[in-house]
RNA sequence: GGCGCGGUAGCAAAGCGGUUAUGCAGAGGCCUGCAAAGCCUUUUAGGGCGGUUCGACUCCGCCCCGCGCCUCCA
């Protein structure tokens, strides 16, 4: 039985899907107009890990990632650049695809573009506007008026008056209310625009995840999910337009999904990742303080940022460092050693083996990843001390469930970094074969007692960040 | 100012009203020609002050500190 921690309610419940075998989930994807940071590979890895765990408890998942390709920032950078703003995107897409690959992020079900969804949004926003919940302001835009929305802040935990108290909020004649948001630009001198009801312009952030969400999971879903910084204002106006264009229909008193006293409910759990800090601060684009998932990669195996992810739990912030990202991938390197001679292919999880029933439970707590890798850590612990072939397999198995331990354990463990390997090689002192004929002459050397010259090639070898393991089995090597 | 989240050992990070979290790092041992890996043992905890309780890191209150949102942001 899933639980989960909901925004919405600010307590974790106990998961109930609007259609029991069927699960529809939303989380707000990247705008695209520059490359991927490390606090969007959260995201990313975060709601990866709740898709696999929906669909490895036996749900039939449809998940939506959207992407937002028409914004302020993409409009600013395709004229910076000098490019149409579909080459940026297109190409930024391309970038975050590879990026997402990379860290066994695997695709959701629709990746759907704003611009793909402009009539979607049209007829959202008439309906806003026959409910009396839009109106065209006297610079030409299309805004949502909140004060007629009675809901307004229940996701923020926010009201009205203390929003209007805030010194923030920026004066702007043409709005009815300081806080209400624009559903349609205006068409500006030289932007890109979409012929509308309401004259040439585009549509408002906010418009297009509702909009793209409604069209592709229906009016109503069960899981809408995003980085903290999106509950206030995104997620909370996305409430407001989807609640306030739904129809008459959807609102029916007691309908799974309507919250109690037959209010109308457009998604019943919210779900949001912490931030990606540095320093104590928080990773963002305005602050100039992010690595891309890119540059990090240069240096860090993909696998190892995963862990780093998937270590701490999805709620907590997380303090990125390289000292952090050593420290994953020396535990990396434990489970991966533990790993060896296990077979790739070890099917599903035997769910009635006692690791797997606490891995059950700790997932299905909220989804404790942080406890979900401890157990992995006690699986091979007990692994390494019995040789027990099955729970080789099932540490492999179980790990795969959270998109880790995939791979063949001296792929992983010889493996170079990036920018050390490189398309080059450029810096790799030593090939396999190398290698290989090093062990080989060691080897020779031992068998003559000579464990001087043994040494020196071990030596050798070590000081190339090569470390050599004798087992009865024979010599491996491995990076340090 | 308003709303919210958090302070756990050298570092990272969980659960839990009383019993070993876990990983990295450190110490001792086993194994090894010596190492490495692995195994065994082990040192470092719970911001401060009160309260509830037979008993609190865990519940309550206050204080201190950090962070986030209130404006684009994963």
């Amino acid at each position: 039985m899933l639980r989960l921690y909901n925004t919405l309610t600010r307590t974790k419940e106990t998961f109930v899907p609007m259609d029991p075998s069927r699960v529809r989930m939303y989380v707000c994807g990247m705008t695209v107009y520059d490359y991927c940071h490390i606090g969007h590979a959260r995201v990313m890895v975060v709601f990866d890990v709740v898709q696999r765990w929906l669909r490895a408890s036996g749900y039939q998942l449809t998940y939506v990632r959207n992407i937002t390709d028409i914004d302020d920032k993409i409009i600013k950078r395709a004229v910076e650049n000098g490019e149409s703003m579909s080459a940026l995107t297109e190409r930024f897409i391309g970038f975050m695809d590879e990026d997402a690959a990379a860290l066994g992020v695997q695709k959701p079900d629709f990746e759907p573009r704003a611009t793909g969804y402009i009539d979607d949004m049209h007829a959202m926003i008439a309906k806003l506007e026959a409910h009396g919940l839009a109106y065209k302001a006297k610079d030409g835009d299309v805004n949502f008026s909140v004060r007629r929305f009675p809901g307004y802040g229940k996701l923020s935990g926010k009201s009205l008056d203390d929003l209007r108290a805030g010194e923030r909020v920026q004066v702007d004649d043409a709005k009815q209310d300081p806080l209400d948001f624009v559903l349609w630009k205006c068409a500006k001198h030289g932007e890109p625009f979409w012929p509308s009801p309401w004259g040439n312009g585009r549509p408002g952030w906010h418009i297009e995840c509702s909009a793209m969400g409604t069209k592709l999971l229906g009016e109503r879903f069960d899981i809408h999910g995003g980085g903290m910084d999106l509950q206030f204002p995104h997620h909370e106006n996305e409430i407001a337009q989807s609640e306030g264009a739904m129809s008459e229909g959807a609102m029916s008193e007691g309908a799974v999904g309507a919250a109690p006293g037959g209010e109308k409910r457009f998604v019943n759990y919210w779900m949001h990742n912490g931030f990606v800090r540095v320093d104590e601060e928080k990773m963002s684009k305005s602050l100039g303080n992010f690595f891309t998932i890119r540059d990090v990669l240069k240096r860090y195996d993909p696998e190892v940022v995963r862990l780093f992810v998937i270590r701490a739990h999805y709620r907590s912030p997380l303090n990125y460092s390289d000292h952090h990202l050593d420290d994953a991938r020396s535990s990396l390197a434990r489970l991966y050693t533990a790993l060896k001679g296990v077979p790739l292919e070890v099917g599903a999880p035997d769910w009635n083996e006692a690791h797997a029933k606490r891995f059950r439970e700790v997932m299905d707590d909220d989804f404790n990843t942080p406890e979900a890798v401890a157990v992995l850590f006690d699986l091979a612990n007990e692994f390494n001390r019995s040789k027990d072939e099955a729970l080789g397999r099932q540490l492999r198995a179980l790990a795969g469930v959270l998109g880790l331990l995939g791979r063949d354990s001296m792929a992983f463990l010889q493996a170079v970094p990036a920018e050390v390997g490189g398309d080059a090689g450029a810096g790799e002192t030593y090939t396999p074969e190398a290698i290989q004929s090093l062990i080989k002459s060691r080897a020779a050397a031992k068998k003559g007692r000579d464990f001087k010259e043994a040494d020196r090639i071990r030596d050798e070898l070590a000081k190339a960040g090569i470390v050599l393991e004798d087992s009865p089995a024979g010599t491996t090597w491995r990076r340090a």
